[in-house]
DNA sequence: AGCACGATTAACT
DNA sequence: GTTAATCGTGCTC
């Protein structure tokens, strides 16, 4: 029997910050034709609720956030600064928003292309950013509301039991980029990193990409 | 219809 | 340390 399987959909109906806690140091997998893509998570951010004012869905239920307000084990997939796509997974009850976004990876499976689409870059750079993982497994918009759960999916995430990456420690600090979000929710220590199976720096993040 | 800004990145001084 | 790139979204008029 394997020891790798796919998570369900109960896993991510569940209170975002847990969610997001459990979701480092599993997998994520990314099937295109002939290619498989895997990483280990090793950084995301939790973002829930209309009173979460760092999160999309203090707007209410719009076009945009309309994923966020639906089941829970779908991509959330938007683009922002013109120019870059992040990856989120929907948590929570159906009609309850929130997101775990997903920060930065460990590279596991598929070096060759992943450094082809990260031309150049080091390989300590190539998925250490939201919207550098994201183009790195070609992930973009038509993943938006896409079902991380069904059967043959293109794009999932799995647990990994009995894998060599079962040991580290979680460090939580503010979430990345919400300087013009009021208090407390700017200073909320949602996001969540991965530490002590390799190096950090000095604002946590975690650089053992290699 | 117009506008300010963003859950960022890469390149630069 | 600073800044340009680049456009969809949500808000105001």
């Amino acid at each position: 029997m394997s020891q790798i399987q796919q998570l369900s959909r109960e896993f991510y109906a569940r209170n975002t910050l847990h969610v997001a806690h459990d979701l480092l140091g599993m997998s994520l997998v990314r099937k295109e034709e002939e290619l498989g893509l895997k990483g280990i998570i090793i950084e995301v951010e939790a973002y829930r609720g209309e009173e979460d004012l760092g999160c999309h869905a203090r707007a209410g239920q719009t076009k945009r956030t309309g994923v966020m307000y639906g089941p829970p084990g779908h991509a959330y997939v938007y683009f922002t600064y013109g120019m870059h796509w992040m990856l989120n997974f929907v948590t929570e009850r159906d009609g309850f928003p929130g997101a775990v976004l997903i920060r930065a990876i460990r590279v596991e499976e598929g070096v060759a292309i992943i450094a082809s689409r990260r031309n150049k870059q080091p390989t300590s750079r190539w998925t250490d950013g939201p919207a550098k993982l994201c183009q790195a497994f070609n992930i973009d918009g038509r993943f938006n509301g896409y079902d991380l759960c069904q059967s043959d999916a293109e794009l999932f995430v799995e647990s990994n039991h009995g894998k060599p990456f079962n040991q580290f420690e979680v460090k939580s600090t503010p979430r990345i980029g919400l300087d013009s979000v009021p208090e407390p929710w700017k200073s909320v220590p949602w996001r969540f990193c991965a530490v002590n199976h390799g190096e950090i720096n000095k604002d946590g993040r975690s650089l053992d990409l290699d």
